[in-house]
DNA sequence: ACGATTCTGGACCAATTGGTCTATTTCTGG
DNA sequence: CCAGAAATAGACCAATTGGTCCAGAATCGT
């Protein structure tokens, strides 16, 4: 099961009929993008993979390859959004609910043969800035995380500017520790930042004035 | 002056004669690569940039592209481990040491309008698996750069599991901080783990067992 | 001075790139 | 049942890709 699916159920589209083609592209592309990443990634292979014709991508996405991007990161951006939100509202402890972002992702990578980055952090680091499109798209749905997380921070009993620095934390170390982890082919980097998270960042003697 | 030239101070060939070709060819490269990632740039831009013929490149590298990325990974690791040795011998604090490498990144994507990465986290998110080469040389430029910092802390007084640990964290935080900062345009994460780094994580009271 | 080696310069190549365009098919509301 | 819209299908394009190849220039050791 693709990782994306982990944090979307119950937000697929309810029956089984195959997705609309407009789906396939973005699904096709963002796990390209995840592997290679955007320039690497050819119109010519994300319509192999979504098994659609030329024409159906720029019907669907009439700024072509730019617009496709935009598209996924925003689909990407509310998907984890929603995971946060959902996560904000249950009962699950911090250090449980940070410990398993960083195990979830460690898990991942091991699964994939260190092959996937996150969309986010992938076009970041290669995107911006010169399409100002997916840089605004970047831009927005970071933000958005970044608001989710210190919902959730705040949620659990941190005061305000404690939650928001919290949250800046938790995605740069989780950010940082996966490039790491890709880079070194080992998941150390990422269990580490598990135990910081889990073991200092959310303890409740710092909650913060 | 670019940011690889504070690292190596020292380390340049003494003369200001003209740099070869060789030479320019990796700093046209890396340049390039930290703007836009590796498999946007073309050789020809390369070359335009670093005023060499086609031939140059194919003669100073014969296995192209993927050749002179392995060679720019591997300077570039050498040039931070060489920093991160004189910065261990040397006489400034850890948190003074810490704060500088934030706030240094962070002055870094001011200067240049958040248009370059780190050249290592950069590849590590587009590079691998595909070119295994490349893909080696991040693996040991990055394991070689863990190891500066542990020792670092542990010239600092840091236990060797904890000087390793600290290392990770570093490393995760202002990696993963930097990429947050290039989407979100803003330097808020790097200085907010500049914070933590400085504060926290070189507190003499967790130098641990 | 000279032969050998290193390096530069650039023409050239097949393959691929993102994108355009139009014909046809499929779907939908009345 | 049909008109119109939505979507699919793929031929086609100029531009660019990384790479090969070889002729000439510069540099070297002797």
């Amino acid at each position: 099961m693709h990782p994306i699916d982990d944090l979307l159920a119950g937000k697929q589209n309810s029956g089984n009929r195959a997705a609309p083609t407009r789906d396939r592209l973005i699904r096709a592309f963002t796990d390209l993008v995840q592997q290679r990443g955007y320039a690497a990634v050819g119109t010519a292979e994300v319509l192999k993979v979504a098994s659609a014709p030329r024409g159906s991508l720029y019907h669907h996405f009439p700024s072509g390859k730019s617009g496709l991007a935009v598209a996924a990161v925003e689909y990407m951006a509310e998907a984890v959004t929603d995971a946060l939100h959902r996560a904000t509202t249950g009962r699950r402890t911090l250090p449980v609910l940070l410990r398993g972002m960083a195990s979830a992702r460690a898990a991942w990578l091991k699964r994939t043969g260190w092959s996937e980055g996150p969309l986010l952090t992938v076009l970041s680091n290669e995107v911006v800035p010169h399409e100002p499109d997916i840089a605004e798209a970047l831009k927005v749905g970071s933000a958005a995380i970044n608001s989710a997380f210190t919902d959730l921070f705040m949620a659990r009993g941190f005061a305000p500017d404690t939650a928001w620095r919290n949250a800046h934390m938790t995605r740069s170390l989780l950010d940082g520790a996966m490039t790491l982890s890709r880079a070194a082919r080992s998941t150390d980097a990422l269990l580490e930042a598990g135990d910081f998270l889990a073991t200092r960042l959310a303890d409740p003697a710092n909650r913060g004035a």
